[in-house]
DNA sequence: TTCCTGTTTAGAATGAGTCAAAATCTCAGC
DNA sequence: GCTGAGATTTTGACTCATTCTAAACAGGAA
């Protein structure tokens, strides 16, 4: 439950927001600094239960705000599976994820660039793609550890 | 908006619903038909629609219920975007999805085997996959016609 | 201070999807 | 052709993630 979230990261929020024209106000802070402290992928209202705990006003609005404007600037990924609640993932790193049938556990799983570009080779003439999501759902083998 | 779907393509209704011991009802027939004479991915809300021009009775539950059966023995293939409403797919073969930024369409594309394999590749050990969905999000050129 | 703008808050509203229970259908067995 | 069991459909109520609205707040420029 590290407090030693490096300067580094936090600066990253500072750098994006600005660049933005946003402001780093103590909610944003509170609210990135629970998706680096576990980066299992949580859900909005995961993340309003922890950071409530640093900050006990803070409103659910609020933090469906602060990650609406991560994911605006960039700092910050969705993830979608079907129908279920929005994740969110701090990993910038092209990545695929994977969701685990059984546990509903979200991993991530590095994209090496020539998987990339074979995939966005089998585009079209004419179509210009922005963002690709990979998702896979299956089992995964409980090879423990911190919920990646 | 063609009278004339193959009976080939009604009999993989019939024998997929037999596969898992379901009955072919006027209803699911009129869903069914609705899926293959305009391809386009369309929403539950389209779907239910499209279909009560054919069977004014219709009610939207049943839609839901039968695109549910249809997934379940594998007839048709759910398509989500971020939060958008899903949609549905009679396409089986195995390929991608382009959704354009401006129109909201959804275009199929072609997923060769290689492509597939590599993706598959990526996933460490542990990792058993069942179902990729793979998504592009962009702009494509009004290469018009019928809305794939 | 005062104003302006961006941010946060609480609560209401939205809307896709699900559920429960009653009505209806189908069809095997008589 | 009837009957009864099981599957399917219907209606309407319900859930719940997300969005919206309007009022309060914060903090910097003038």
């Amino acid at each position: 439950m590290s407090q030693n979230l490096s300067e580094l990261d936090l600066s990253h929020l500072q750098e994006a927001l600005s660049r933005s024209g946003q402001k780093v106000t103590p909610q944003r802070e509170t609210v990135f600094k629970v998706l680096l402290a576990k980066r299992d992928h949580p859900t909005v209202d995961e993340v309003f239960n922890r950071a409530r705990e640093a900050m006990p006003g803070l409103s659910l609005a609020t933090v469906y705000n602060c990650l609406e404007t991560f994911v605006g600037c960039g700092l910050v990924r969705q993830v979608n599976h079907e129908r279920e609640s929005t994740r969110y993932c701090p990993n910038l790193a092209p990545h695929a994820h994977f969701r685990d049938k059984e546990t509903g556990r979200v991993h991530d799983i590095d994209l090496p660039p020539e998987v990339l570009g074979s995939l966005r080779s089998i585009l079209p003439p004419g179509f210009d793609s922005e963002t690709i999501e990979i998702s896979f759902h299956g089992r995964a083998q409980a090879k423990d550890g911190p919920a990646s």
